[in-house]
DNA sequence: ATGACTCGTATTACGAGA
């Protein structure tokens, strides 16, 4: 069973390339960050067209998640609990029945925090305690569980080209770096690397200052997995290639593979 | 020499991303 993730910057910017890559990867559930759309207006028929199941959780102009499956999910909820008020659209989950049983997968796209110093910085650790929350509570319930999605976290030095040019940045101060391992330490293994240590591994580049051709990258979506879960993983992938695409995203898909 | 971004919203400028 393939789970993937993807930050795409804008459905209806990417539909061509997200099309593609549906059809290549043929992921079992795909988990999608950053659609920009409401839900109205996410581009549904182009992709059911070719016989994928879509859920969506939009908002207007910004942020938005979906997920794009084979097969329809038993159940959906949208939003991330513990905040009544918070208005942006950045996580929603299904639960899939599978050959192994039920298995629950959250697409989530964490708050940037930038700049630190403003609102926008305690608004991610906030949105961290929630999710931290939220995967105890799952972890209570043990049905196998997927969080995938644009963490906007460096957890390491090594999951950056240059982490000094980070250091300023709210990806990579120590109290989201804190929040991240306090995840982690609830048992959730991150995929990635759990199964390679292999250096320069990233899944975002820049579009500015020619990133990309400088392989100046950082390794900022993450799937973190159930203890159960991490017994089954075959492994795990970057589709760094959609990054050299016509009108790329500045992120690449992640794909991690379970035993059926 | 040395890579000056891209998307969406609303009017060619701005917020937001990271």
């Amino acid at each position: 069973m393939l789970v993937a993730t993807w930050n795409i910057n804008g459905v209806k910017a990417r539909l061509d390339a997200l099309l593609q890559w549906l059809d290549e990867c043929q992921p079992d559930v795909a988990c999608l960050q950053e659609i920009k759309s409401v839900d109205e207006a996410f581009p549904r028929s182009e992709i059911e067209a070719r016989g994928w199941q879509i859920e969506t959780h939009g908002q207007k102009g910004f942020n938005g998640v979906a997920l794009v499956s084979k097969t329809p999910a038993l159940s959906i909820e949208r939003g991330l609990a513990g905040d009544e008020t918070d208005e942006q659209a950045r996580f929603l989950s299904g639960l899939w029945s599978t050959s192994r049983g039920p298995i629950r997968i959250a697409s989530l796209y964490l708050p940037n925090g930038n700049p630190v110093g403003t609102d926008k910085f305690p608004y991610k650790l906030r949105w961290m305690e929630r999710l931290e929350s939220t995967a105890r509570q799952w972890l209570a319930e043990e049905t196998p569980f997927v969080l995938a999605g644009d963490y906007n976290v460096i957890p390491q030095p090594e999951d950056a080209k240059n982490a000094a040019d980070w250091l300023g940045d709210a990806l990579y101060q120590p109290e989201s770096r804190a929040a991240y391992r306090r995840l982690m330490n609830l048992g959730l293994v991150d995929a990635l690397r759990a199964t390679t240590d292999r250096a320069q591994t990233y899944t975002f580049w820049d579009y500015q200052a020619g990133a990309w051709p400088k392989n100046n990258g950082i390794r900022i979506d993450h799937m973190l997995l159930s203890p159960e879960l991490s017994a089954a993983m075959k492994g795990v992938r970057i589709d760094k290639y959609v990054r050299a695409w016509e009108k790329p995203s500045d992120h690449v898909p992640v794909v991690l593979n379970i035993e059926d």
